[in-house]
DNA sequence: CCGTATAGTGAAAGTCATTTTCAAAATGAG
DNA sequence: CTCATTTTGAAAATGACTTTCACTATACGG
């Protein structure tokens, strides 16, 4: 799977004459390695410690190359930051906020897919993604 | 309904031991009578003309009141700008949003709150609200 | 290997939406 | 009306990102 996403990432940025570089290499496995939704602070603090001198811009414009190539999406969860999670390929996932401590859960549910395409029906629109998001207190933070 | 909100609003003000002043009533004015899912920049352009002087640090400060008294809630749709809609008591709705010309459109939709409530459960999670959007071509973009 | 065109990098400056600061003005309880 | 308190607008500050720019690294054609 992480071997999977390398070669996405690799085939993609030769398709896109780009170049291959010890940063982008660092930053991919700092990030395939990483917890899911990561924000791009927290992946560059992480990334410090085993090579320091990456910049934050590299960073960021890395994280963005991730989204292009497929491997990775852009998330906002309203915390003003921007996080990026793993993309598995075929599968799609919504996501449980808790509104305290912040901690994020996956689920997947099939009805979902379905509601949307009756919607999207309805309204004549041609769907491309959704997001669905359910905030709320996490079992830790109930007490 | 305009009326009730006022009311809610007044009285959440009083509430609160803060004050009621023109400026406050010119925006909730302006609010109640714009188009849902106004930015805090387009209610601002709009207030410009009637009530000059009203500044843009009052505008947020006033939307993110109505947010908190209920009258109000905050949207973020990846443009990068925060929106207020106007809330309705009692009735929840989810969106639509056009990758291209960016319109919105609202829905209702039973079962996404079944689905949520069953998903919630599965995790353990107290649920406070959700969002659902759903991400694609309106009919004019599809040409 | 080596030269070179081209892309990438880090630091710092720039954006842009939103927030805060602060001195002056308005509100409202008494 | 008085005065403590809240608001306000303008401007400065913030914070998350983006761009700029001079310098460096990569990779392909010899």
């Amino acid at each position: 799977m992480e071997r999977h996403k390398k070669k996405i990432f690799h085939d993609f940025i030769a398709e896109r004459g780009l170049k291959s570089t010890r940063q982008r290499d660092a930053i991919l496995e700092a990030f395939l390695a990483s917890d899911r939704h990561l924000s791009i602070e927290e992946l560059y603090l992480h990334l410090r410690g085993s090579h320091p001198g990456i910049g934050y811009a590299t960073v960021y414009r890395t994280l963005k190359l991730f989204a292009e190539s497929g491997i990775a999406r852009e998330f906002q969860f309203g915390d003003g930051q921007t996080r990026y999670e793993h993309v598995a390929e075929g599968e799609h996932h919504d996501h449980l906020v808790c509104v305290r401590c912040g901690a994020i859960c996956e689920f997947t549910n099939d009805a979902v897919e379905e509601i949307q395409n009756r919607i999207a029906a309805a309204h004549g629109f041609v769907i491309q993604y959704h997001k669905m998001e359910l905030y709320g207190l996490c079992p830790v933070c109930q007490q």
